[in-house]
DNA sequence: CTGTTAGCGCATTCAT
DNA sequence: ATGAATGCGCTAACAG
């Protein structure tokens, strides 16, 4: 077994100081150094199987080349696209992602954050856990911070999210075309910018079309599949329950469905955002608004490479909003 | 905004050396610091506001407190699952997770691999991306390596894994006891354990009941959606399809479905590996196989922990097996 | 273009 | 029980 060598090791084999060492494994940057040298001491790393130390780098340049990502879950697939996405674009820089899970809580997230900056990520790319963001704030006074798929307040930090409004615009406005008059919204977590943003598609949709839905047929709360299956027994108990449904996310659309699986006396036409391999087995679903997670991730990626890279400190900081695909089934 | 401190600054305003202070952080260990000297020091670390420089430390101490989890990828929710188990464990006993993948890729898993032993983890979880285990078994010369979900050959490494060859004769046999004879097996690929397993109970199960299953009943190759939707294709165009089938994994029961989905002519039923949310509204599947993802998680957690606690060396490794759910729809 | 030197912040002997 | 001194491996001035 190849014991540990250190910079030193490397400079005796290629018989030169630790310091052209440093300058020649130091990235492509302007360290000069003669072909020649820089020939040598490459073979002598690759002779020795010489691997830097990353802690005393990280400690010397209070870098660490990588960046963290706080996902509310990892057992998600839209948020581990979006991971994937980013990683795509760190990995081409050079970048390691560290990816962490808040389980939903604005506590575990503050936890989290410490834990990378103590880690001395170069940034963060964070899907919040909540509404409250002033410890991002404060966050993105230190170092890089790009939020994605959702929004916090009092924040203003570069922000990646899928347009939230206009696709459920055009979920309702499909629905609208059918002939449904009496739509629902299983909705979620108002605290959620994209639970607020889906809502406001549908209230406008519903508006431009000259129609005030009923309030029993507007239902809010969690976004897990549970939320959505009670959800759907309060939106049934309505004295006139709507003919067509836009379910906020995947998760109460599946709630939803489950429900409407085991009551089959309840019928209803559904338009859900988000898809999902199993969609096409969904049998009520009618439309669908899928997100481009992979998409929203390496644009999120390109971002907070750029911040780092460019160490923009507090620059006009950018939204860039991705269109969804509306889908028929 | 506060800047950061050091230790010295903590051992300034306790009016301590740093060689206290560091005995007082130094976990709840042996460091032996009078009752008044330590609530002193906690006292100015909570003044301060002190994080301890986790480079600076690594560095000193060869170990970083965390331990890397590699998945084959990240957007599949088993994988999740059982990070989220190991995620738990870690955090109980003040461990961090680190989590990359390897995109089923056994050159980009021996990448992630260098870029973890770099960062000093302290050990791996690794859900191995092939069948080839010789850097696996080098590695665990190094550091404590626990192997989850699959094995691999030549390496006698710790190991959690389901009961996948009991799983899947149990599948077998309830679609047996349904009176089906004719049964196939949408299968896998055969350079994972968990395919050759599978295959393997699911064999057992129909020699059990002295069947000799026709050759083109069984299918095997890649493990995704669209494997199995063209498995499905090839698995009807034999001259005696079967009745039945039984598919290796999730991924491929959808593919399945699927097709059938599209070609409606096609009956069949259908025993599937793993389990989802979705599965109920899978129209064709009768029984399946439930893997507890968290639980194995959570074994490798505590496994990976007990190694790098105990520093066991070379101890003879332990291979836990889990047991499956079977369940019918 | 290259070598010498001086820390980065911490844990750890070795004294006391 | 505590302090002083040393060095982990690396990069970044500063010289030459």
């Amino acid at each position: 077994m190849m014991k540990d060598h250190t910079i030193r090791d490397v400079a005796e084999a290629a018989g030169v100081s630790t310091a052209t060492v440093s300058r020649v494994l130091a990235a492509e940057n302007a360290g000069r150094v003669s072909e020649e040298t820089r020939r040598r001491v490459h073979f002598a790393v690759e002779a020795l199987g010489y691997r830097a130390n990353h802690a005393a780098r990280s400690l010397k340049t209070r870098s660490s080349r990588t960046v963290g990502v706080i996902a509310p879950e990892l057992a998600n697939s839209f948020f581990m696209d979006l991971a994937e996405g980013i990683e795509g674009v760190l990995d081409a820089g050079g970048y390691t992602l560290l990816l962490a899970s808040s389980s939903n809580s604005v506590e575990e997230e503050k936890k989290r954050i410490s834990a990378f900056t103590d880690r001395m990520v170069d940034g963060m790319v964070i899907i919040p856990a909540g509404s409250s963001g002033d410890h991002l704030k404060a966050l993105a006074e230190r170092l890089p911070v790009v939020q994605v798929d959702r929004f916090v307040e009092g924040a203003d930090l570069d922000t990646v999210v899928s347009d939230n409004e206009g696709g459920c615009f055009e979920l309702t406005g499909a629905l609208l075309r059918d002939g449904y008059t009496r739509i629902g919204f299983a909705g979620g977590d108002i605290t959620l910018s994209t639970a607020r943003e889906r809502l406001s598609g549908y209230g406008r949709a519903l508006a431009e079309a000259g129609i005030t839905p009923e309030p029993e047929w507007i239902c809010l709360g969690g976004m897990g599949i549970e939320d959505g299956y009670r959800r759907m027994e309060t939106i049934l108990a309505g004295k006139t329950p709507p003919e067509a449904l836009v379910a906020v996310n995947l998760l109460v659309h599946l709630g939803v469905q489950r429900y409407l699986l085991d009551h089959p006396e309840g019928k209803m036409i559904i338009a859900g955002f988000d898809e999902s391999p199993f969609t096409p087995f969904l049998p009520l679903c009618r439309y669908t608004a899928a997100q481009n997670a992979v998409e929203i991730g390496k644009q999120a990626g390109c971002r907070i490479m750029e911040k780092i890279r460019h160490k923009e400190g507090r620059t006009e900081c950018r939204i860039i909003r991705l269109p969804v695909t509306i889908n028929s089934h």
